[in-house]
RNA sequence: GGGCGCGUAGCUCAGCUGGUUAGAGCGCACGGUUCACAUCCGUGAGGUCGGGGGUUCGAGUCCCUCCGCGCCCACCA
């Protein structure tokens, strides 16, 4: 006994999350509670592959929730019996690292040219090696149970073999070739960027009306929003319909200040109804332009060099950056007389989702996949539900993407990266040599070439999202046949966010069934955005930025964990609100308050007073009934995916079921002794148990640490109470809680239903007390006509007694009894519940108040009478009605109550 | 142009397969320190679930339509 004073004496009265969170996490870790092997070899396999954050990367509110969430399905996977792998790792992150390491450079006064590649990439290794860590760190302290060991990094031997191997595969299927094509190029990054890195932002800008000269006289009238772009223009296309301009197609135009001659031809995908009705062509700086080109085999001409100023093509314009370029052109041409005038106009201007800069479209040598035939495969696999998308309404979206997909540009003119596995030999960039390494290429140039060769890697990089895309069995060890992807591909669930379902969860099933011929995964999980209280996209320079690290430190980790989960639903933004985390910071320390309260009381109950068979009061049954019912639906909705209402659910009963009625009551039935006080510890204990069991995965620091220190405690106290399930070492590793059906019989839900009605009574005496301004703490006299309740009031008298603060002595219970005359009545049903409020009670407002509850009271039952006795009866389940009847009775009893009482006053 | 989401209490949001008296947290009002917790307890006020129509015995929940807000995709010179 003084081993549990000693427990006690340890539980602060709050609880302190400050070092809990960083000791448990070190335990878990090190007692290799996050691997899979904690289970048994024949144990099922359930897995998740996180989505790697950038290396470069610090904690925000997204990691955090993809974090919390995921770790909640991986631990109650774990508690369920399944080996449970979380896959972990980070990405290189190509262009956003490069920059990164691009800035520091500058800071140091010199630049990635003038260090030259080799150094450069040593040097972004070194920052790599420097700053990687940063995240995973930060990961840790929300409680991700990631398996450590099978970390890993896009650029790792493993990872880049992956990628090497994929890119061979593709190119020998004809999937991935090389062209000249326009893409969209970014000046500053001085790369390609795929169409999905461009986003479109609208912005004020001009149309601009001028004339274009036609040789031997006249002019056609053209507009454009893009006047430096005019000297590309290799022709000028009109409707072939457009009577306006039938003579002029096949005439031959002037491009103004160049006086290049290009032709006037005829195409139907000009709209006649805008500008003027003819659109200039620049098939080197537009993609309609472009396609347009190739229909009618127009000359290419590229007006702009890499970092976006003019080039020779340009003329007297050469070296102008585009945009004065723009400005100079046009002031020319006004004094030429070219123009007509200007309007103004919105435009969709693309910038580049990394700087926000002006892409331009630009045409040059890249690499390409054709992703049709993948795409074919994801679609099939959406389409007959081999992957399931939570929330289905993506399915549609995922639909779209993937019927019109484009081929992808995969090269990225970046050196931080996976290099492209082609050589050239002897600078012949037409016969490309596609290899694993180097030492494959020179063997194969070799045997084609004779010796004397000299090889040249191509210069590129891959984009970052080629590597991604092979994640889920890359990290397992594809290509080889490791031991680890045999048991652990497919995984099982992909969650992320829905704003990379194209850029990542797309390619990772496409080249899944292209390279595994298995899906990645079979359910995708999207959650939403994490925005601030307002709903606004959290930002720098709106400075709303909510730090999980920060509110980590103040409130603790399962209070932020709790808040992202029970304030999201699947696919749908969330706000995130501090007042939220706070409350949920209350409901730890409430949690640590339960398990406080059964430990001190520990002491009031003797292993000797265990019954062989244990009697359960009607508030016992109605706890463990209510309990069943909670483990039900928690295990229902999490299986659905619904995991925020199944935690708030879990709460709620916490809060509101257990510890304010059943602990308060337990108060009492503790104070009995004897085998009463045994079965309610039992009923406490087992009770706190489930429920921790089920939040574990929600908030595993809280949970963990209260469930051993009860443990400490029960084992200290030695009471042969121990949970249904057995202890096991921790909570962590604890079996997932079972319904016990024998709690949901009709016998326990009669007892529960019971308890319901006293919950009821005492609710109604509290508030009558207020209402008669009763002091708080004075205990008053009441009588109560049970009817056939009779046995059961008896019973619980001394629970009524205290939750309502009675006068126990006073307490007066029978079937039937005579009210006193001045008296406050509560109807329950068929039972009545007066009040001798001494001398507070005032007939005239006793009668008031009786008559106004009457009338409610009728108009309820009336409506009920209507419902009954209408086709509702007929139509609706049985059951469902069922329930009606039962409370049109209930009313029917308690308006005979209140009426009697009236002809009494 | 196509697609999607949201609109529920003063604020921030739940409401799962339609079940008949719509919930929570915060805030607000009133009242409470005896030994789990003031990061607490009790009582209470507050909503015609954006408007309209429909399906149904029954609609916050399904369908149509309109209004407002937001997002995604896509060719607008």
């Amino acid at each position: 006994m003084k081993e549990l004073e000693l427990i006690m004496s340890e539980m602060p009265k709050t609880y302190e999350f400050k070092g809990t969170e960083e000791r448990l996490y070190k335990w878990w870790e090190e007692s290799g509670w996050f691997k899979p092997e904690v289970r048994p070899a024949d144990a099922k396999p359930y897995v998740i592959s996180i989505p790697p954050p950038n290396v470069t990367g610090q904690l925000h509110s997204g990691h955090a929730l993809f974090a919390t969430l995921e770790d909640l399905m991986i631990r109650r996977a774990r508690m369920q019996g399944r080996a449970a792998l979380w896959v972990p790792g980070t990405d290189h992150a190509g262009i956003a690292t490069q920059l990164q390491v691009e800035k520091m450079l500058r800071d140091e006064g010199t630049s990635r040219e003038e260090v030259g590649r080799e150094e450069f990439l040593r040097r972004t290794w070194e920052w790599k090696e420097k700053y990687g860590g940063r995240i995973t760190t930060q990961l840790r302290r929300l409680g991700a149970s990631c398996d450590w060991d099978r970390e890993r990094f896009t650029l790792d031997e493993g990872l880049s073999e992956a990628v090497a191997e994929a890119f061979i595969r593709l190119y020998r299927m004809g999937l991935i070739y090389q062209g000249e094509y326009l893409v969209n190029w970014s000046p500053g990054l001085q790369t390609a960027v795929s169409d999905l890195e461009v986003e479109y932002t609208p912005e004020n800008g001009f149309l601009y009306y001028f004339k274009y000269p036609l040789k031997g006289g006249g002019h056609i009238e053209v507009a454009t929003t893009r006047p430096e772009t005019i000297l590309g223009d290799t022709a000028v296309a009109v409707h072939p319909d457009d009577e306006r301009y039938t003579e002029m197609i096949g005439k031959t135009a002037l491009v103004p200040m160049l006086n290049r001659e290009i032709p006037i031809i005829a195409d139907t995908y000009v709209d006649m109804s805008f500008g003027s009705g003819a659109l200039k062509i620049t098939p080197g700086h537009d993609p309609n332009d472009f396609e347009i080109g190739q229909r009618h085999g127009l000359e290419i001409i590229n007006i702009m060099n890499k970092d976006a100023t003019m080039n020779a093509e340009a003329g007297p314009y050469a070296g102008l950056d585009r945009f004065e370029c723009r400005k100079k052109l046009w002031a020319d041409m006004e004094e030429a007389g070219l123009t007509v005038g200007k309007k103004d106009h919105e435009l969709s201007v693309p910038r580049s989702q990394r700087g926000g800069e002006v892409v331009e479209p630009l045409v040059s040598r890249q690499w390409f996949v054709d992703a049709k035939p993948m795409a074919d495969m994801g679609l099939a696999a959406v389409r007959n539900g081999r992957v399931k998308i939570v929330p289905e309404r993506f399915n549609k979206v995922w639909e779209n993407w993937l019927t019109n997909i484009r081929p992808w540009c995969i090269s990225r003119q970046l050196w931080w990266g996976h290099r492209i596995p082609v050589w050239y030999v002897n600078g012949d960039y037409d016969q490309p040599i596609v290899a694993r390494n180097e030492a494959d290429a020179y063997a194969q140039a070799r045997k084609l070439h004779g010796e004397g060769v000299t090889l040249e890697q191509d210069p590129d990089v891959l984009d970052t999202w080629f590597s991604s895309g092979l994640w889920p069995f890359s990290t397992l060890g594809w290509p080889e046949e490791t031991a680890d992807l045999q048991r652990y591909f497919p995984t099982d669930v992909l969650e992320t966010g829905h704003d990379i379902l194209f850029f990542w969860v797309a390619r990772m099933v496409m080249s899944s069934l292209m390279f595994t011929n298995d899906i990645p995964f079979h359910t995708v999980y999207l959650h939403g955005l994490v925005r601030d209280e307002k709903g606004r996209k959290m930002s720098k320079t709106l400075g709303n930025v909510t730090d999980p690290l920060e509110v980590m430190d103040e409130f603790g980790t399962d209070a932020l964990r709790f808040t992202l989960v029970t304030g999201s639903t699947p696919g749908n933004d969330m706000n995130l609100s501090l007042t939220k985390v706070e409350s949920n910071r209350n409901f730890a320390n409430k949690i640590w308050n339960m398990a406080r309260f059964i430990v001190s009381n520990m002491d009031k109950v003797s292993k000797d007073e265990k019954p062989d068979v244990p009697t359960y009061t009607a508030a016992d049954q109605w706890i463990l009934h209510r309990l069943q019912q909670l483990i039900k639906n928690a295990d229902r909705l999490c299986d659905n995916y619904l995991y925020g209402e199944a935690g708030r659910q879990i709460n709620d009963f916490m809060w509101n079921d257990f510890a304010d009625w059943y602990v308060e009551l337990a108060k009492v039935q503790l104070n009995e002794g004897g085998a009463r006080a045994w079965t309610t510890m039992s009923v406490l204990f087992r009770v706190l148990d489930s429920c921790l069991r089920l939040l574990h995965p929600y908030v595993p620091y809280v949970t963990e640490e209260t469930w051993g220190q009860v443990k400490g405690a029960l084992l200290a106290a030695d009471l042969g109470i121990e949970p249904a399930e057995g202890w096991s070492e921790a909570l962590i590793i604890a079996d997932w809680p079972q319904v016990e059906q024998s709690w949901l019989s009709a016998t326990a839900s009669r007892a529960a239903d019971d308890f319901e009605q006293l919950r009821e009574m005492v609710r109604s005496i509290r508030a009558a007390r207020a209402d008669a301004n009763v002091e708080p703490g004075k205990r008053i006299k009441a009588l109560i006509a049970a009817g056939d309740k009779l046995s059961f009031y008896e019973e619980q008298a001394g629970i009524l007694a205290s939750l309502a603060r009675l006068d126990e002595a006073e307490l007066e219970i029978a079937a039937d009894l005579e009210a006193p005359e001045k008296v406050v009545t509560l109807a329950l049903g068929a039972v009545s519940c007066y009040l001798p409020l001494a001398g507070m009670v005032d007939l005239s407002q006793e009668r008031a108040r009786l008559e106004k509850e009457l009338a409610e009271i009728e108009q309820e039952r009336e409506r009920l009478a209507k419902l009954l006795a209408g086709p509702f009866a007929e139509r609706a389940p049985a059951a469902v009605v069922q329930k009606e009847r039962d409370k049109f009775a209930n009313l029917e009893a308690q308006a005979e109550q209140v009426k009697e009482r009236l002809a009494t006053l």
